[in-house]
DNA sequence: GCCGTTTTCGGCCCGACTGTTTTCAGTCG
């Protein structure tokens, strides 16, 4: 039992309740905690034994901190047990179709005998489900267009795939349409979220209709799922659902908001709104009693009108971000421009792309200050790591290097593998000719979760272990595969990463970012400290160190969390300080 | 079911779109 599948059983438990008719409010609240769930930095069975630590989570109160209990302690749920024998099975399947609500759900399993997506697509073809009340044949045509689009692709795509194409397409309408402004990406995009379902761009033009009609018309839309004159939803050849919504510029500020979300941040500020007598949509604040609408051209104006400092949009997630905003705790998040140093780098030497020359005249040209060349070891056969002698070369190789690059330095690394029993490739006379040594796990990745935690923290313990790499090896999909993380007490790594004076890395390859959001969030907590590194393989590789400080912002990090934030000086002496002083050597930065 | 600088009871976020209807239900974000 993890918090993905409490969170499963507690949307499954909402939507039955609605189908049971059950208040609006009591079905809304197992909603939220479905989300609350999902999102949790901490393990919640792990936290169960405890009912008022989970009641003091926001949105869980003491009858879904009791059921929180009960699924920790027998791996079930006798209340949800019971509600779905009241259902024909395969319900819940059907709801999962866009366009198809509850009411509809039930209708179609309890007149026609449908119970699944398969038995909905054969009743759709056969005219069947159109007869029922309310469908009509429109609605079941568009059903059956997103069945069978849903069938072609995932429905969530990489931040790292989504993010560019979102830019290029804002891109192409700046060059259609220079009068339009405020050409701007919203929706999960914007929040920074590890993947995410569509895209949705925002405008503002005195000419809206113009600019949906000539969007939907574009040669990379394969499919139009719906149009009007302020907004457009398509789908892009490569399977990508884009919205396209454009307003006036006076109302820029509601609008950048709504269209940001989370949905729960958003219904957080309207409640917030309420209680000042205001009512917040995506056109500005009404005032309840006289009806009028106040404007806002920013975010931060509409924040301020409701007493708030600018949250940024990493933050918008319901994790307690307006209650921190109200205590004036607001955190000065990292940024893109605070990282110095890029201590995860690949060459020719083992499996990059290029020869270290290439990484660094990159590596250059962003500014870095210092670089870490960490080829793999011995052990990753594959990926031609590097044997003991082949180690010597690669740092004389970069001693020679240092005098053709004198204005950025080149630090000595290795990514070690940690080997099955926790032992390092290198021995440590080797490892002690090297100024970083990022530790990562590359095999033997379904090893029992203590036998897991206990490789890890061996390699903690290892005086020369600098950070650990990608600590949870997931794979998010890209189209083709993905990998789940390994098995692991994250709560135990954390907290020993301060004792051991180990970093934690914050891997910003598109395909990892790993550690996410929410383990950093709680990394951090506990103490935890971080490199934000690219693990490039090639040049371009260099620049997706801003997909990593996008987690770290999720996360809440401020600069002085990462390390690679210091100047090349500071940074050197945090390395040649014994490890175990490493972090009292932070707290006095 | 959750929650409290109006409340331990009585509130609880907001609007657009679609297609079905004879004034609005259902779904979505």
């Amino acid at each position: 039992m993890d918090n993905a599948r409490i969170s499963r059983v507690f949307s499954d438990i909402s939507t039955l309740l609605q189908l049971e008719g059950e208040p609006v409010f009591k079905t809304r609240a197992y909603s939220r905690a479905a989300d609350i769930a999902a999102n949790h930095p901490v393990d919640l069975v792990s936290i169960a034994n405890d009912l008022d630590a989970l009641k003091e989570i926001p949105g869980i109160g003491n009858a879904i901190a009791l059921k929180i209990q009960e699924l920790a302690e027998t791996d079930n749920l006798q209340f949800y047990e019971d509600l779905q024998g009241r259902f024909p099975a395969g319900l819940l399947t059907l709801l999962e179709v866009p366009g198809i609500g509850p009411k509809t759900a039930l209708r179609a399993s309890e007149d026609l005998g449908i119970y699944s997506v398969e038995t909905l697509e054969q009743s759709i073809e056969a005219g069947e489900f159109e007869k029922l009340p309310r469908v009509g044949k429109k609605n079941a045509d568009s059903i059956l267009r997103h069945i069978r689009s849903q069938r072609r692709q995932s429905d969530r795509h990489m931040l790292g795939m989504a993010l560019p194409i979102a830019e290029r397409l804002c891109e192409t309408l700046r060059v259609a349409f220079p009068s339009a402004s405020n050409i701007t990406i919203a929706g999960s995009t914007r929040r920074g979220v590890e993947t995410v379902g569509d895209l949705d761009l925002l405008c503002t033009s005195d000419t809206p209709a113009e600019i949906t009609h000539w969007f939907a018309a574009m040669d990379e839309v394969a499919d139009i799922l719906g149009q009007g004159d302020t907004k457009t939803s398509v789908v892009l050849r490569n399977g990508l659902q884009v919205d396209l919504r454009v307003a006036s510029a006076e109302s820029f500020g509601a609008l950048l908001l709504y269209f940001t979300g989370s949905k729960q941040h958003g219904i957080n500020l309207r409640s917030r709104a309420q209680s000042m007598g205001l009512s917040l949509n995506e056109y500005g604040l009404t005032n309840v009693e006289t009806g009028h609408l106040e404007s806002f051209p920013t975010e931060t104006a509409v924040y301020d009108r409701l007493g708030l400092p600018y949250i940024p949009p990493e933050m918008r997630e319901d994790w307690g971000e307006i209650q921190r905003a109200i205590d004036g705790e607001m955190p000065t998040l990292i940024e893109v421009d605070d990282i110095r140093g890029d201590l995860h780098v690949h060459s020719d030497w083992s499996d990059g792309r290029v020869p270290i020359e290439e990484m660094l005249v990159e590596a250059q040209s962003l500014g870095r200050e210092y670089i870490a060349i960490t080829d793999h070891s011995s052990g990753r056969g594959v990926a031609n790591g590097l044997s003991d002698k082949r180690l010597i070369a690669h740092n004389e190789e970069i001693d020679r290097l240092q005098g053709e690059f004198p204005d950025i330095r080149i630090l000595k690394g290795s990514e070690v593998d940690i080997r099955a029993d926790g032992s390092l490739d290198y021995n440590e006379e080797m490892l002690s000719t090297l100024d970083v040594v990022i530790a990562s796990v590359h095999s033997a990745m379904g090893q029992a979760r203590e036998v897991m935690t206990e490789r890890v923290l061996t390699a903690m313990n290892n005086p020369h272990v600098t950070a650990i790499g990608h600590l949870t090896t997931r794979l998010l999909f890209d189209g083709i595969r993905s990998r789940d993380p390994v098995d692991i007490d994250v709560e135990a790594i954390f907290s020993a990463a301060s004792t051991t004076g180990t970093l934690l890395e914050i891997n910003a390859s598109t395909k990892r970012l790993d550690l996410k959001d929410t383990h950093i969030f709680r990394a951090r907590q506990l103490g935890a400290r971080f490199l934000i590194n690219t693990d490039s393989h090639r040049p371009s590789g260099l620049s997706d160190v801003r997909f990593g400080v996008t987690m770290g912002r999720r996360g809440l990090c401020e600069a002085h969390h990462v390390v690679n934030t210091l100047p090349l000086d500071q940074f050197v002496k945090f390395i040649e300080t014994p490890k175990k002083q490493r972090f009292a050597f932070l707290e006095k930065q």
